[in-house]
DNA sequence: CCTTGACCTTCCAGTAGGTGGAAGGACTAT
DNA sequence: ATAGTCCTTCCACCTACTGGAAGGTCAAGG
């Protein structure tokens, strides 16, 4: 199977699915004419590997769920380990997410929007004394808390 | 002022503050010695930057913010815009880490997590029947859900 | 005066997970 | 033969930094 072929299948774009190949997630054979080509195993892994990503499986987690999912003797328990720790993961998130919308919620609510200057958003962003009933992330949190 | 102290007084990073220098955020002269001397306003400049930052707001809105910062015939229309617009992200994205958890919830709960092999969560991933009951995201949403 | 240590500089590379595009070879249909 | 589509590799770019190497500067102590 080509790449466009696969690429359609699986709903992974080809650049996608080239750069799967060069992390080693999938091993596709060539021809003579260089051309890859996929088995259906491979179609397999690659719509595994998607729907594994669009449940915000980072590249790593899913190396690991696709060993599991090739490994027939696999204790369950070593794939619900990973979805545990993911899940814990997003629902930190979300927490994270929600104090923010409060925040910002709050902020959007008391400013007026008019042609004015004056500005609650900019008074928080702008004053310590505002800003420190709050507690601002820091470190590695900084810059991290959306996409 | 140098760095250290300015990354002291912000509590940004040092590295953070040259990096905001690279792409324009802030320009603060230099002495005979080479060392960055920053000034008072650099200072809250820098302090500014990381709240809005760590409010999630991206560096580009950051730029905008910041030109409204200094710009006191300003219209808090156009802070709240964009105040707005980021909240409007935020929260789309804790929607979709809702949707998320709750599917991840669910495959968690199912999987009883024992030596044995079989496990929902692996059948979901595996099997697109399980699958297309839900509908998992694509294209561009695909691998940004979580950072 | 010399050394030590803290601080500063630049530059290069790497992170996650791809995406965009250029240059060029291969295949298919007309 | 040629047009159009598919395939290849390679390089750069995205966000927002972070780590580290190599080397200059400054202040204090012996």
């Amino acid at each position: 199977m080509n790449i466009g072929n696969v690429s359609e299948q699986s709903g992974l774009p080809a650049k996608t699915i080239r750069y799967y190949e060069d992390i080693g997630l999938v091993q596709p054979s060539r021809r003579e004419n260089g051309y890859r080509d996929f088995t259906v195993q491979d179609l397999h892994k690659l719509t595994f590997l998607g729907r594994a990503r669009s449940l915000g499986f980072s590249i790593e987690e899913c190396r690991t769920l696709l060993s599991l999912y090739e490994d027939h003797e696999r204790s369950s328990a070593d794939v619900k380990a990973i979805a545990q720790s993911h899940l814990a993961r997003v629902d930190q998130k979300i927490e994270e997410l929600q104090a923010l919308s409060a925040t910002l919620g709050d902020l959007v609510v008391r400013c007026h929007g008019d042609d004015r200057p004056d500005c609650p958003i900019m008074d928080d962003l702008t004053d310590s004394d505002l800003a420190e009933t709050r507690n601002y992330p820091t470190g590695t949190t900084l810059g991290t808390l959306v996409n």
